[in-house]
DNA sequence: ATAGGGTTAG
């Protein structure tokens, strides 16, 4: 069976054992690990404990991430009649890889005080790092004497643990006390203190090592350039990656995540062009950034790209790259395929169902959002605070005032997730949007948090759907005094106000805007098309097809109007006349864009776009009608959630 | 023994 075809080395296995090692080189699946252990027993092999030993850790280290592959390890360790220091090592190691220090700890002292095992160099380390990792300090100071009192205290690798664990202790100061008081410090020992500081944010120090190290390697520069990504800024990073004089995969990933994670994401996926260009080959890990880069613009077709290449390429697809592809292909609006890579995927744990709800919930699928939920609850999976973001947004996008409230009441009492501003901002946005405009001012009252702009703007939003100019104005007086200069509250007020054709109060923001010197962001839409994304302002005459655009708008409107379409022309903040009104409408970022994608994609297939702002109420109305006439699927991002236009309808049902 | 990864209200 397998161990005969195993062989795939050149020379054929003589003896058993080189047939078992052999073999455990090249198997990395559990069932083949299951297999080898029957033949380790039927031929007498668990005699031979270095066998055994190398048997334990390839197995654990192979399924790491499996919960069947731990207790079969230590089954087998227990199965061991007089296990030495070797394979206590081992196992004690084993847990610290499965992230169980506590129990590596506990074998240290079972193997040393119950049974006299003793100790050496690598259990002393391995169990320094485990006190460290779980800021075990009484035990920590515990063993440091026993290093003293062995004589161990000279072992490099005893001393490194030590730097490690005095650092996740918090004393950075000890830790390097030690590394100056070593003889013979190598590059290892200055990485992990160098690690450690960017660990703890202290940058300065972290730089000031990188400067004196007496040498770098790759690990050096590397954790230097991440630290600057993560506590002080990305420019300084890129000048650190800039300054390498040689760049590996982790040099380009650290920096593409960098990008990434400051979202800006054009930039992150710029660099992983170059990374290709200069020929090294990206990972699960380069490409969990990447793709957060491409749901963070709704770059679908990049998106898939990276998608395909994962799957040709036989990179393996774990919880966390499972994860941004599930949220990759819901931020792009491709909610069909964010479920496909859902459903394909054997482990989930709670970041992934909370991206699922939170991708569903955005894109107005809220009772399947809330069946997700269900089912994650059912599979043993806590939620969190996240998680219950997305539950929340769920009810509020499909209008579901009792259950958002059972939902709300039941993360303390149920699942003990105590509810931040966040979920008193969810629901405000749920009682609002129902029209209960009082109880969502109430809410805001007594809720535990100093309400922010976010939580005001939620409620400025639900009186313009309802109307209520009185509650309007009380929103805004306390947006104007968190956000002064966020022109996205003047441009709601004055649609309030000539909602309510209150046109002298329009015209009073639109001074005020002036006297302040507020500047309306312009909007700005993209879509994609043959993976090349095409981004349009308002008014934009700079693209290339920009005629024949401009003639397909015109054709556009002169359709719409054909079926009833109105410009909604009180909505447009300029002192204009109502014909220049008009154009200025036509002209919106989002109606360039689908005229483009009218023009440039395939009749009958969908049409995405991504918008920065919130869609405007006569693009919503323009593009819903577009919609039926075209007889297209427009799919809209905006700065809030997604909009399906099918038809002639919206599955915001309106609301936004 | 040391470096890079996923979800967050409008």
């Amino acid at each position: 069976m397998l161990l005969s075809t195993c062989n795939s080395c050149s020379r054929p296995a003589k003896t058993v054992e080189q047939k078992a090692m052999s073999f455990l080189q090249h198997c990395n699946k559990l069932h083949h690990l299951y297999q080898l252990h029957a033949f380790i027993i039927k031929t007498s092999l668990d005699c031979n404990k270095f066998i055994i030993a190398k048997f334990l850790r390839r197995f654990f280290s192979s399924s790491s991430t499996s919960s069947e592959a731990l207790p079969y390890t230590r089954l087998l360790f227990d199965s061991i009649p007089y296990p030495d220091t070797f394979i206590w090592n081992t196992m004690i190691r084993a847990y610290l890889d499965a992230h169980n220090p506590r129990e590596s700890i506990s074998l240290f002292f079972q193997m040393q005080l119950q049974l006299r095992i003793p100790v050496d160099s690598f259990s002393l380390s391995l169990v320094v790092q485990a006190c460290g990792r779980s800021h075990d300090t009484w035990n920590g100071f515990r063993v440091h004497t026993q290093i003293l009192k062995l004589g161990f205290s000279s072992d490099l690798f005893v001393q490194t643990a030590l730097i490690e664990m005095y650092s996740k202790f918090g004393d950075m100061v000890i830790a390097r006390k030690i590394l100056d008081e070593m003889n013979e410090p190598d590059l290892v020992s200055y990485n992990v203190l160098l690690s450690e500081y960017v660990k703890a944010g202290e940058i300065e120090l972290a730089r000031h090592l990188f400067d004196n190290m007496p040498n770098k390697d790759l690990v050096s520069w590397n954790t230097m350039i991440h630290g600057y990504a993560a506590h002080g800024s990305v420019a300084s990073a890129r000048k650190l990656f800039d300054a390498c004089i040689q760049r590996d995969l982790v040099s380009w990933s650290s920096m593409i995540s960098a990008y990434a994670k400051s979202r800006q994401s054009n930039e992150a996926l710029r660099l992983f062009h170059d990374m290709q260009l200069a020929k090294v080959m990206p990972d699960g890990i380069t490409m969990v950034s990447v793709l957060s880069a491409c749901g963070d613009i709704g770059a679908l077709g990049m998106g898939k790209m990276v998608h395909e290449y994962i799957e040709r390429s036989g990179i393996k697809i774990d919880v966390k790259l499972g994860t941004s592809l599930v949220d990759m292909y819901a931020k792009c609006g491709d909610i069909d395929n964010s479920l496909v890579v859902f459903s394909k995927m054997d482990v989930k744990d709670v970041l992934t169902w909370s991206s699922m709800i939170m991708g569903l919930a955005n894109h107005g699928l809220g009772e399947v959002a809330l069946d997700y939920f269900l089912k994650m609850t059912e599979e043993g999976i806590n939620p969190n605070d996240i998680t219950f973001v997305g539950v929340l947004t769920a009810c509020s996008h499909v209008g579901l005032i009792s259950k958002g409230w059972a939902f709300f009441t039941s993360m303390n009492d149920v699942y003990g997730v105590t509810p931040k501003l966040e979920h008193y901002g969810c629901m405000v946005d749920i009682l609002g949007r129902a029209g209960h405009l009082q109880d969502a001012r109430e809410l805001i009252k007594s809720m535990p948090f100093a309400p922010d702009a976010i939580v005001w703007r939620t409620l400025l939003s639900a009186c313009r759907v309802h109307k209520n100019v009185e509650l309007a104005e009380e929103a805004i007086l306390n947006l104007m005094e968190l956000e002064p200069d966020d022109d996205g509250n003047y441009v709601l007020l004055s649609n309030i106000y000539a909602q309510a054709k209150m046109w002298s109060n329009v015209v009073n923001v639109r001074r005020m805007m002036r006297s302040r010197s507020i500047i309306k962001v312009p909007g700005s839409s993209s879509i994609e098309v043959d993976n090349t994304v095409h981004e349009f302002i308002a008014g934009d005459k700079s693209h290339p097809k920009s005629k024949e655009i401009y003639e397909m708008l015109a054709e556009m409107h002169d359709r719409l109007v054909h079926v009833g379409y109105k410009p909604l022309t009180s909505t447009v903040l300029q002192d204009l006349n109502d014909q220049a009104k008009e154009e200025v409408l036509s002209h919106h970022s989002e109606k360039l864009a689908i005229a483009f994608g009218l023009l440039n994609t395939v009749p009958g297939s969908p049409i995405r776009i991504v918008k920065n702002l919130r869609v405007c109420e006569d693009c919503h109305l323009a593009i819903k009608l577009a919609s039926a006439i075209y007889d297209r699927k427009i799919i809209v991002r905006d700065r809030n959630r997604f909009h399906h236009f099918v038809e002639g309808s919206c599955s915001c049902g309106d609301f936004w």
